[in-house]
DNA sequence: TACCGGCCTGGAGTTGCTCCAGGTCAAGAG
DNA sequence: CTCTTGACCTGGAGCAACTCCAGGCCGGTA
């Protein structure tokens, strides 16, 4: 798969798949004999993942250190799992987030519909 | 109020209270007779839903466009609103994304669960 | 054979902070 | 009354995480 069909498998950008795979994010893509990217399947699925992650707000560090366990193999699946366990707690601490500011939100827009009536 | 203390009550720091400012995001602030800011409790409420409403991901042209329509005064409400209804869908895709990471997330570490066994 | 689209790299630009240097001023310690 | 400390000031540099652009290569088509 080329750069372009990567990039709309997974919802990154073209120029994100490049830079993440110039920060060491994106391990194992091979490239053509001239030179151009070729993404496999699994390629393909670690950039979704890291679309999601990104998406949901995990910093670019630890995305780092996730892609260097993932290049290391299997024998890290442990390391890998507490990060995303990790990040699982960040996701709660965003949802909090959120519905705090729903509240605010609702509250001032109460009070506007007050002042409209 | 001074700016530290504005700056606890709101959550937002010193340096991004001024640099809102400098930005047109804080109407209404006065200056003490050498030169300081000084709070008034209208402020920092306005400081506080500013903290949430980035917390939030609103875009830093839209809370410039909702200060300057705030520093226009009441008449200005109806279009307030809008901006807050807009937002309140930008609330909804953060939730839908964070509830798509999550599966994801839960899925991966049943993956790593498994291997781990 | 001339062009076109998609790819490449290196580097500049953008957003939204965050930090720092260098300076002022008020208030308390000695 | 001078000295020091701490909070504040401004202007500008630095940073994260993209995003865009110039200039160049290559393979396929008219």
């Amino acid at each position: 798969m080329r750069i372009s069909e990567a990039a709309s498998a997974s919802g990154l950008n073209v120029d994100t798949i490049r830079f993440y795979e110039a920060k060491g994010l994106v391990p194992k893509v091979t490239r053509s004999s001239d030179g151009q990217r070729r993404f496999s399947q699994e390629n393909v699925d670690w950039l979704t993942l890291l679309y999601w992650l990104r998406a949901s707000g995990m910093p670019m560090k630890i995305m780092q250190r996730f892609a260097e366990l993932y290049a290391q193999g299997d024998g890290t699946i442990a390391e890998r799992k507490a990060i995303l366990l990790d990040h699982a707690q960040r996701l709660e601490r965003r949802r909090d987030d959120l519905d705090r500011c729903e509240d605010i939100l609702n509250r001032k827009l109460e009070i506007y519909e007050e002042y409209l009536k």
